[in-house]
RNA sequence: GGGCGUUUAGCUCAGUUGGAAGAGCAUCUGGUUUGCAACCAGAAGGCCGGGGGUUCAAAUCCCCCAACGUCCA
């Protein structure tokens, strides 16, 4: 069975029909008896264009985007909805994606799972999104956008608790009023289509609002499960209801500012400072005046109404796009070539984008992103590369950081932003260089690429663009470029190129994510209570009785050497590894059985102790902590947030925790950085968290529900990670950092005693790893350094501040000592080579030379270099050392007499098998070695006997 | 998190099938010379990222580690 017809009296009460679209199959609901398409077809066109289908907002650009989400929010304020802020574009609160891609991922996934409460019920909300999956289409398709503002009434109905607010009946009034009286469409204008959603494991009901060919909302109406004994099927799957039951809706407000002002294309709408003075600079009049013929205007207008039908989306082929487009316009009367057609489009897609990529980069970046080479920083960093390619290719003179200043003036006026304006101009200014660099780079390797293609080629190898692109950071159209102007005029890029390399990327991610596999270490039957911890209500405690649940065997090779088993508890004072602490060790004991803890960790919900034997279940154990572990594990743990909370006030806002790790010897803690640190900062930092143990007597520890620690502390609480349940636990070191976590921390910071800040190492662009030492750890980690420092005085016999000096000098003594034993040894080899003894002889004008001598290839090089790159003398060498099993090294004078008459190969041949070895090398230069030193006589003998000497 | 690439003189980089470590710029010396990156001659400058392995022989081939870069999630 599938979903029944959405049928409402909101539409009969307005005169909608019930039809089926003619093209797409799709039911929906018209006002026009004689409509026979649903109004989002390949057939249907922008009717907006010149035409605003809104009225009642005369402004363009921020000034209309703020006017229109005031009047959406203010109308459901109206209705009984409470306006809710905004939340980051950075999904900090989850693990699953990076950036806020729609209003409901504020809420998932703890509120639409119905574990934990939204904020308000109903709510209204203007959430800036982010999406970068059509950034391809981005100023070339005339509507997609990378960021936008998705505003939205949401519901969380609980029917069986008695918690229903509305559901589709009031949510399309709503949507149809707000469009028709608020907006004052006509209602002739407007089709609501029926085309159910399913996502993620859930499912619904949904309607589209179509006004003008545009969609403009999509009212979703999720109230279903993917459940394998579901009546209602959908798309293969089948769903049951659930018991929440969520309106999820979303309205675009750009694309309503866009149908306000009819502009041939959404980003004059909201874009239009930025469309004007980009124009300006790319001096974009000059190309409109190379066909004095056109009517520019006319053009543009006739292709925006097209860009309705023509489907543009990012991976399409451009070629084949834009042949498609001349054919339409000339079926409408308009004659344009395909060179005057990219000419012009070309430059505006450019011009589009750019302030699409700057507002998503500066809301990315206004949030506390810094960009990097993984994971979310990537994405800063693809945008900011992509709008600095933008800029070059329309031949712009002009900074990505002043790009970027002009949007924040012009476009993010009030906004609120973590990052301050100069942060924001520094990382892009970074970003900038590292570009040029890339290039710079990239341009070095293509030439070095190129050497081995012929100058009039016309095409470059697959495998060596794949290889520029992936390895190189340069994109194939670039390569092209680069090449032709490095002097391969001929070269183009092979059409389809870029989307089989597409295919090929996600080829391989497809691969990556079939190797990923989990494993357990210990089964755990269902319905096993779960442990009472006692290590949150009092950290100190190390003593505590318990009796056993459940005793089990360990798996896999993740476990301890001498762990065998895994015990649960009714209770425990032991903590689990967590939050980058690693567990607890210790021992449980009955009256007859002692057993040692050597790692506790969590499975689940249960904590579960990894022990070196078996307990009965039901057995009653005392359990005792290793305290000095703990106290350690401790030390680090609650140094590691006064670090991070000294890190962010000394460099800054973007400051964020991107990992952390609390062992017995040191503590990590990684943090988000645009920059390498220096020791100076490192002090500072160092200073700040001792200072901190001094003043802040107590730490504040609290449980809170997740929406009111959303409320009071915002999104930085969650340093650590996206935590799972409905509670989470807080804690405060003073104003200093206050951060969710899980962990056990002092009470009191001053036990701690003192942190040291050893180094900080890069853990990827962006990201620094600060290691540090606190407690005892931190008193050991002097106590080595002073041992080391004392060892190496008493090698030099100097006392400790002399030590650097000594070291320099005997370094530079070193080297300049190793320079001269090497010009000795030259002279040395000078003398033996002088003739004078009798292993040398003239014959037949070659100078002949066979001899022993001593040393490596190295030397022994070096003494025939002597003896055989004089030209003036044409020589033959036979040299042998006894070192290392015997050396032989032959070598002749280039391009001489000796060179012709001798090969050093076969000499060499000849006479290595009386030392047991072998060789090789070219006729004039050959060496070899072997395994049996004592021969080395008879094989000197031997060269003589076959010279003749 | 996965894939790929790079690491050689102070800087920018070459280095072919494993067989004699190179260029340009910068530096120093000498010469020449009132001109915008001057010219000529010469010199100095190298643990070829680190550690293992294969081999008679490794900058070069294999393995491990590190730093840097890059693409994709």
């Amino acid at each position: 069975m599938g979903l029944p017809p959405i049928d409402l009296s909101v539409f009969h009460d307005n005169g909608y029909l019930r039809k089926q679209c003619r093209v797409t199959g799709l039911w929906f609901w018209t006002t026009d008896a004689g409509r026979d398409t649903c109004g989002d077809t390949s057939e249907d066109e922008y009717s907006f264009i010149g035409r605003p289908l809104i009225s009642g907002f005369p402004m363009l650009g921020k000034e209309l985007k703020d006017s229109m989400r005031e009047a959406f929010l203010s109308f459901f304020e109206n209705v009984g909805h409470t306006r809710v802020m905004p939340y980051p574009v950075l999904a900090r609160w989850r693990d699953d994606i990076h950036l806020t891609i729609a209003s409901i991922a504020d809420f998932q996934p703890h509120v639409t799972s119905g574990k934990v409460e939204p904020p308000a019920n109903p709510l209204t909300i203007s959430q800036p999104c982010i999406r970068l999956t059509d950034v391809d289409a981005v100023g070339r398709s005339g509507r997609h956008l990378t960021t936008f503002e998705m505003m939205a009434h949401h519901v969380f109905n609980k029917p069986d608790e008695g918690k229903m607010y509305y559901w589709m009946e009031e949510c399309v009034q709503f949507c149809h009023e707000l469009f028709t009286v608020t907006l004052a469409i006509d209602s002739s204008e407007i089709t609501y289509v029926e085309n159910p959603w399913c996502g993620g494991g859930n499912a619904g009901a949904a309607v589209e609002v179509i006004v003008g060919g545009l969609e403009l909302a999509t009212l979703v109406f999720m109230n279903l499960e993917e459940h394998p004994d579901g009546e209602i099927e959908l798309k293969g799957d089948k769903y049951r209801e659930m018991p929440l039951q969520i309106i999820d809706t979303g309205y675009g407000l750009e694309r309503f500012c866009w149908a306000a002002a009819g502009t041939p294309t959404i980003y004059e709408a909201i874009y239009p400072e930025t469309v004007d003075w980009l124009k300006e600079l790319a001096g974009f009049e000059n190309i409109a005046k190379k066909w004095p013929d056109l009517n520019l205007n006319q053009v543009l207008g006739e292709m925006s109404r097209l860009n309705g039908i023509m489907n543009i989306e990012a991976g399409v082929d451009g070629e084949k796009l834009q042949q498609i487009f001349i054919e339409k316009l000339e079926d409408r009367g308009i004659q344009i070539s395909k060179e005057q057609f990219s000419s012009i489009t070309e430059p505006l897609s450019r011009i589009y984008a750019i302030p699409d990529h700057l507002h998503a980069l500066c809301n990315m970046l206004g949030d506390g992103l810094v960009p990097s080479n993984s994971k979310a920083g990537y994405l800063a960093r693809m945008m900011a590369r992509r709008t600095l390619r933008l800029r070059d290719d329309l031949g712009l003179d002009v900074s990505l950081s002043d790009l970027a200043i002009h949007h924040i003036d012009v476009n993010l006026g009030n906004s609120k932003m973590k990052q301050t304006r100069d942060g924001l101009c520094r990382i892009l200014n970074l970003e900038e260089e590292k570009y040029s660099e890339m290039i710079r780079k990239g341009s070095n390797v293509i030439l070095t690429q190129m050497k081995k293609i012929d100058k009039s080629s016309e095409n470059i190898p697959d495998e060596t663009l794949f290889t520029l692109n992936d390895s190189h950071g340069i994109p194939p159209d670039m390569v092209i470029t680069l090449a032709i102007k490095a002097g391969w005029k001929n070269v183009k890029l092979r059409t389809g190129f870029s989307a089989e390399m597409a295919e090929r990327h996600a080829l391989m991610a497809k691969q990556a994510a079939k190797s990923i596999k989990e494993t357990n270490f210990i089964q755990i039957p269902e319905n096993l209570p779960t442990t009472k911890s006692l290590y949150y209500d009092d950290v100190q405690q190390r003593e505590f009785d318990s009796s056993v649940l459940f005793c089990g065997s360990l798996d896999g090779d993740d476990v301890p050497d001498e762990a065998t088993h895994g015990i649960i508890l009714d209770r425990t004072c032991f903590y689990p590894e967590g939050g980058g602490q690693e567990g607890d060790h210790g021992t449980l004991a009955t009256d007859s059985v002692h057993r040692r803890v050597l790692d506790t960790r969590k499975s689940g919900d249960h904590i579960v102790h990894l022990v070196n034997g078996e307990f009965e279940v039901g057995d009653l154990v005392h359990g005792s902590l290793d305290w000095n572990r703990r106290k350690q594990l401790m030390d680090h743990h609650t140094s590691v947030h006064i670090v991070g909370g000294a890190a962010r006030r000394i460099l800054g806002p973007h400051i964020y925790q991107a990992g952390a790790n609390k062992s017995v010897e040191s503590a990590r803690l990684d943090i988000t950085h645009y920059n390498r640190l220096t020791r100076d900062d490192l002090d500072a930092i160092e200073s700040m968290s001792n200072d901190i143990l001094g003043q802040v007597q107590r730490t504040d520890k609290s449980e809170l529900n997740r929406k009111d620690a959303d409320e009071k502390y915002g999104f930085d609480l969650y340093q650590g990670g996206a935590p799972k349940g409905e509670m989470i636990r807080v804690l405060r070191i003073s104003d200093h950092d206050i951060q969710a976590c899980g962990g056990t921390h002092h009470d009191e910071p001053g036990q701690i005693g003192s942190i040291r800040l050893v180094k900080s190492t890069a853990v990827q662009d962006g990201v620094e790893r600060l290691h540090i030492v606190a407690g005892q750890a931190a008193l050991n980690y002097a106590r080595d350094q002073d041992e080391l420092l004392r060892k190496t005085t008493e090698i030099f016999g100097v006392t400790q501040t002399d030590l650097p000096k000594t070291a320099e000098r005997f370094f530079s003594e070193w080297k300049e000592q190793r320079k001269r034993i090497e010009t000795l040894e030259a002279e040395i080899v000078r003398i033996r080579t002088s003739g004078g003894d009798d292993s040398s002889k003239i014959k037949d004008g070659v100078r002949i030379v066979v001899m022993e001598c001593d040393g490596e290839l190295k030397q022994m090089t070096k003494m025939l270099k002597e003896l055989t790159l004089d030209d003036n003398t044409p020589s033959l060498a036979v040299l042998g050392s006894r070192s290392g099993g015997g050396k032989l090294m032959i070598a002749t004078t280039e391009n001489t007499i000796a060179s012709e008459r001798y090969d050093a190969v076969e000499i060499l041949r000849q006479i290595a098998p009386f030392i047991s070895g072998g060789g090789g090398g070219r006729p004039t230069f050959a060496q070899g070695g072997g395994s049996n030193p004592d021969g080395l006589e008879d094989a000197l003998s031997k060269a003589r006997e076959l010279l003749e000497i």
